[in-house]
RNA sequence: GAGGGUAUAGCUCAGUAGGUUAGAGCGACAGUUUGUGGCACUGUAGGUCGUGGGUUCGAGACCCAUUACUCUCCCCA
C-alpha cells in the first residue's frame, strides 16, 4: 500500500515546526502580554453546537463524524432511515451527531455559555489549535490549518477594538510582514441594505461588494441586477463603492451617504473611535468594500492582507453582540481577531522572512573515535548539557569524512574530537565550522568555552 | 458543487512527427584520502514511465477510463 494523506493536510517536517513554532510563540507572546488567558477545546463538538452558525455555505463546510456501531443490528434500520435523510440534505443524529471544529469562535461561546458563572467579565481567552474545513484545496487554502484567536466578551467598549488592531500591528511587525489592516462595520453595511432594498438584502449586498477589487464594478453591478434590486438602488451602492481617499475623507463622503441613518451613523462613530487612537498607524484603513462571510458579525469587522504578497485575508474577525445567546446565555457581547498561521507561514516563505536562528538545533556535536574516546566525550558532553548546550555525539566510530558530513548536513556549529591523542593529553579539540577554526583546550576548562 | 493542468530515478525535470538497451542535474553510496568536512575527480546503485484498458508490426508519447496531486471559480484563514 501506498502511503498517504488525506487531500489538504499536511505533515510538518522538523524544519518547518521550528518556523511554525516561531509564529506561534511570537502570537502567544503578544496575546499574553496584552492580558489574554489561554484556552483549548476539544478537536470534535457536537453537531448541534456548529450547525446553523456560519450561514449556508459554511454549514456545507462542516467535516462531520460517522456514528459507530451503525452495523449493530438494533441501529441498521434507523441508519438506513437517516441516510435517506442526509441525501436529501439533512442532518440526522443516527447517522452523525459529531463534527469536526471548524473554527475556534463558536466553541469559544459554547465554553463561555457553559462556564458563565465561573468567569469573571470582561472575560479573554486566546485559543491555538487546529481547524477543520470539507473545502477544495488550493493556493493558501487547506482542509486542517491552524488558528490563534484572541477574544474578549462581557465588553461593550471599543478600546477592545483598538487593543485587537494593537495587537495585529504588533505580531505583524514583529514577523516582519507588511500588512494593510483593514476594517468596516457591519452596522454601515445594514444601513447601506436599508437604503437599498431592505435588510433581508444584507448579505445579497455584501457578497457582491466584497468582490469589487477581484471582479471590478461592472460585475457587481450585474450580479446585484441579478438579486433583483433596482437600477436606483444600485446607484446608491455604485456611490458608496465609488467612496475613496484617506481614512477622514472616506468617512465624511460615507455620512454625506449613509449619514440619515441612526445605525450608519453609529457605524461611523465606531469606527471614528478606533481611528482616533491609531492616528499614527499607517496599517490601519478603512474598507468599506469589507464584508467578512461569516454571519454572526454584528459591528466592527477586520480582515488583514499581506501587502504585495498573491495570498487571501491572513486574518480576520469582528464584534458580535450576542454569539452566547445561540447557547441559551444572552447579553454577552464580544469581539475577537484570529491569525491564519498557515497562510502567515507561506507569506514569510515567500518572502523569506524567517530569521535564520531559528533553525539552529544541535549546537554541538562531539566526534566518536573509538571506545575509550567515545566514553571521555559522552561524560564531556554531559557536563555541557547541563549548562543547557545542545549536544549530540556521533552513533558509531566511523571516519572523520562521516561525523564532518553529518555535522554539516545537520548545520551544527562546533564539533568536539578528543582521540588517543587528547587522552594521553587530557585535552579535546573545539573546532568551530563555520570559520574552520579550532582550538585545544585542557578538557576540564571545556565546559567555559563560549559556544554560541 | 463547477471547470482547467500535471503524473518519467530519492528530488527537479528532459525525452523532439509513435521506432532498438529511457536520459541529465542534484542527492545517496563507495573510492582517490585509516586524525580534519565543504571542493575536485572516478565509479556504483536506483525507473514494470501513476493505474487499467485500447489503437498499432511497434506506445513514455496517441485514444478511453480511473486515481492522486495541483490551480481557478463559489466560499474562506
Amino acid at each position: 500500500m501506498k502511503p498517504s494523506i488525506p487531500q489538504g493536510t499536511r505533515d510538518f517536517g522538523p524544519e518547518v515546526v521550528k518556523k511554525r513554532n516561531y509564529i506561534f510563540r511570537t502570537i502567544q507572546a503578544v496575546f499574553e502580554l496584552y492580558g489574554f488567558a489561554p484556552l483549548e477545546t476539544p478537536a470534535l463538538e457536537n453537531l448541534d453546537t456548529l450547525m446553523g452558525k456560519y450561514g449556508d455555505e459554511g454549514d456545507k463546510l462542516i467535516f462531520k463524524i460517522l456514528n459507530n456501531g451503525l452495523n449493530d443490528p438494533k441501529n441498521i434500520q434507523k441508519a438506513q432511515l437517516a441516510f435517506a435523510n442526509v441525501t436529501e440534505g439533512k442532518n440526522d443524529k443516527n447517522l452523525t451527531e459529531r463534527a469536526l471544529r471548524y473554527d475556534l469562535t463558536i466553541p469559544f461561546a459554547r465554553y463561555v455559555a457553559m462556564n458563565i458563572g465561573q468567569l469573571t467579565l470582561p472575560f479573554k481567552r486566546f485559543q491555538m489549535q487546529p481547524v477543520w474545513r470539507a473545502d477544495r484545496p488550493q493556493k493558501g487554502r487547506y482542509r486542517e490549518f491552524y488558528q490563534c484567536d484572541a477574544d474578549i466578551v462581557g465588553s461593550k467598549s471599543l478600546l477592545n477594538e483598538v487593543e485587537l488592531v494593537n495587537i495585529y500591528s504588533t505580531v505583524f511587525q514583529q514577523l516582519g510582514i507588511d500588512v494593510s489592516i483593514r476594517i468596516n462595520s457591519r452596522k454601515i453595511l445594514t444601513a447601506l441594505a436599508e437604503v437599498c432594498g431592505g435588510l433581508e438584502k444584507l448579505t445579497d449586498i455584501t457578497v457582491a461588494i466584497d468582490k469589487l477589487d477581484k471582479i471590478g464594478i461592472q460585475k457587481v453591478k450585474e450580479e446585484l441586477l441579478s438579486k433583483n434590486l433596482s437600477e436606483s438602488q444600485i446607484a446608491i451602492i455604485e456611490q458608496y463603492l465609488q467612496i475613496s481617499g484617506n481614512n477622514q475623507t472616506q468617512l465624511a463622503c460615507l455620512t454625506q451617504l449613509l449619514g440619515n441613518s441612526e445605525i450608519g451613523q453609529k457605524g461611523i462613530e465606531e469606527i471614528n473611535f478606533i481611528l482616533n487612537f491609531h492616528q499614527n498607524n499607517s496599517a490601519l484603513t478603512v474598507d468599506f468594500t469589507l464584508a467578512r462571510g461569516l454571519n454572526y458579525y454584528t459591528g466592527v469587522i477586520f480582515e488583514v492582507k499581506a501587502n504585495d504578497v498573491q495570498m487571501g485575508s491572513i486574518g480576520g474577525g469582528g464584534r458580535y453582540d450576542d454569539l452566547t445567546g445561540l447557547f441559551g446565555v444572552p447579553n454577552i457581547p464580544g469581539v475577537g481577531i484570529s491569525f491564519g498561521v498557515d497562510r502567515i507561514y507561506d507569506v514569510m516563505e515567500e518572502r523569506a522572512l524567517f530569521p535564520t536562528t531559528i533553525s539552529i538545533g544541535t549546537e554541538v556535536l562531539f566526534f566518536n573515535l573509538g571506545d575509550a574516546e567515545c566514553k571521555t566525550a559522552y561524560h564531556l558532553m554531559q557536563l555541557l548539557r547541563n549548562k543547557g548546550i545542545s549536544c549530540e555525539i556521533y552513533h558509531e566510530n566511523t571516519k572523520f569524512d562521516k561525523q564532518f558530513k553529518y555535522a554539516e548536513k545537520k548545520s551544527i556549529p562546533y564539533v568536539v574530537m578528543i582521540g588517543s591523542k587528547e587522552i594521553a593529553e587530557g585535552t579535546c579539540i573545539i573546532k568551530h565550522l563555520p570559520t574552520s577554526t579550532q582550538v585545544t583546550l585542557p578538557q576540564a576548562e571545556m565546559t567555559n568555552y563560549a559556544f554560541q
